[in-house]
DNA sequence: GATGAATGAGACTTCATTCAT
DNA sequence: GATGAATGAAGTCTCATTCAT
């Protein structure tokens, strides 16, 4: 009951979570979610804090909603490689394109990375069913191209995920950034590894 | 906040030391280090919070503390596997031991996952230099046992950490908890097509 | 929060203004002015929240509106039984009007009764004015029904507002609505007992 | 992690909770609780803001410390009077008792009336449970000074309870105060009103 | 060595109000 | 007449840190 509301013009309408959007994609890679307030997201993406409030209804829902809007872009770009016949090539396209998206997105691999599986994590569901989507999906490759007992392909699942994340996490970082096919080819090393414990 | 905490001076626990240190490893471990406070740290460690700040000056030095007390248990154990004559041999006993490593102290592979990296944490510093040291001595070991180009070994010393934190983190909460062959070898698996990425 | 909305004009219920009436007065009663915000009374009354404003001009104001609109309906009433000759009956009368109220807008009586003679309550002098006709009707009443000195008749007055006002909100909120007749009864022998002290 | 602290040098200990006890009920009792910060409280009572969590935990459990504290004193107050044997002596030690305190203490009731029975209001039981113990003490007495049936008796009582409660306050804010005797006597003459109820 | 009451900067959030459409 | 996205002041609360004891 006091305000007065003089200053900045609004912005276009339906601006306001786009720019946010890229504003916290930045602001919390770098620095982590606890390091970064509202106030500065809502500077950053010029617009004012109570847009935020708005727009998402919290902070925490805010970030929810960064981290499906990453998770819906990767699935689709890797539900789209899985299907390849050849299942060699097509784990190569996944890996390439979610090295390419950490590219994109740096600060999702580091969100990712950060809260994932922490016990009580507010997104720890949402990142556990977005986990369980992508090794679904290597697993489903996998087993189709390496004949292996299930247990180990399930582990190798995940390794593949974990090592591709940090790697690609890493190399993302680094300037300037070294050239990709050395880490697809670390991380494909797991399944010529599979493949000759298969024959073995 | 001011990092000190470097060199990884090994603490000489008083009885409040070791408590705090119980206390914290758990707690930080299961909901992260904005998520616990000070406060909460003490009275899990049955000490009050003036303790905290007696024995370690600031909540920062003392997750630093935390994280460098575990970083040389974990060292000094996989220095003295790398030493032995086969390199295969090497591998899987480190690997091994780092998978007992976090059964031991789950917490601290969260923690270190979490920040890890992140660009602009207060102990990344120290969480860099461990990490060189770890995956430093993975690739020397991978060096005198496949024969693949410098920078592939690189990267594939960085999957091969990335692979076992993560997956040994997911081994350790879950319950009961998988025996861990599989473990090792989906991450041993990385080693077996570099051999073959040689041989080929 | 200027406080106009003074000399309680009849508003001119458009149907906006009904709708936000009935909403205002189910959710203010219940959860008092501060607990209850302008987004929730429109969503209540199915507008939104820029027609409080187009109609009413301030959340303050259409508390006002409210409130005189109750006090209208209260001393308009009060008024007609006042006139009838027999003091006593006039009394009852005047009563169990007042119970009514109470029973049909329950929501009024908690407004005013928190409100009232809150010091520095943006309606305080709305209600003052409000609270002064309708004790300056009883006072008029008993004037002519009991003999008693002046002082003593305006303090009575009072108590008896004071009584009316807090039993019947009491009797309103109680599932199932006690039987009327002894309310007033309670409230009337307040004359009763001004009449024994005049004629002892 | 980053405060400094420099200024003010700290209150006596135990002094905290008294001096934000004095200043509370100043400006709670002219303003209503939502119009006072806890910002204000505390600059009232001339120590920190923190201060108020760390000795009460919350603004509204602040004020249900507040609440309890004045309740217990008037209740004390009375069931000291309650046990005399005359009951009309009785009844009329009490009234002046509870306007005393309300002499002594005004914007407690200022408070209780606000709050009291507000449907959804944070101390409401609280609150209800000390009305109940006023009416019940009146009850008591009533029961043993006036031949009337009980329900009538219990509506009774919350009668000059509610009479008592509005018209105390209601001579405490006026300027100068008037003279007790009067007030006492309207609230009276409910009980006199009733022993000619039940003699005729 | 240890305590815990006190601090104050700063976090998240609410909400009355405005205004372009 | 009516809407709802946007605003920003102000509120409640948290918490790392200090310091007299």
């Amino acid at each position: 009951m006091t305000g007065e509301a003089v200053g900045r013009p609004r912005v276009r309408a339906t601006d306001s979570k786009e720019r946010l959007f890229a504003a916290s994609m930045t602001l919390l890679g770098h620095r982590g979610i606890n390091a970064v307030s509202v106030d500065e997201i809502a500077r950053a993406a010029g617009v004012s804090k109570g847009t935020v409030y708005y727009n998402f209804g919290s902070k925490d829902s805010m970030i929810g909603a960064l981290l499906a809007f990453g998770a819906d872009i990767l699935l689709e770009e890797l539900e789209q490689y899985a299907e390849q016949s050849d299942g060699l090539q097509a784990l190569e396209a996944m890996v390439v394109s979610a090295f390419r998206f950490v590219e994109r997105y740096p600060s999702y691999a580091q969100l990712w990375i950060s809260e994932q599986q922490r016990s009580e994590s507010l997104w720890g569901e949402q990142l556990s069913d977005f986990r369980e989507q992508i090794t679904a999906l290597i697993r489903q490759v996998l087993r189709r191209t390496v004949q292996v007992p299930e247990p180990l392909l399930q582990v190798a699942a995940s390794a593949m995920f974990g090592a591709t994340l940090l790697t690609a996490r890493e190399r993302a970082v680094t300037t300037p950034m070294p050239r990709l096919e050395v880490y697809v080819q670390a991380v494909l090393a797991t399944v010529h590894g599979l493949e000759r414990a298969a024959a073995g």
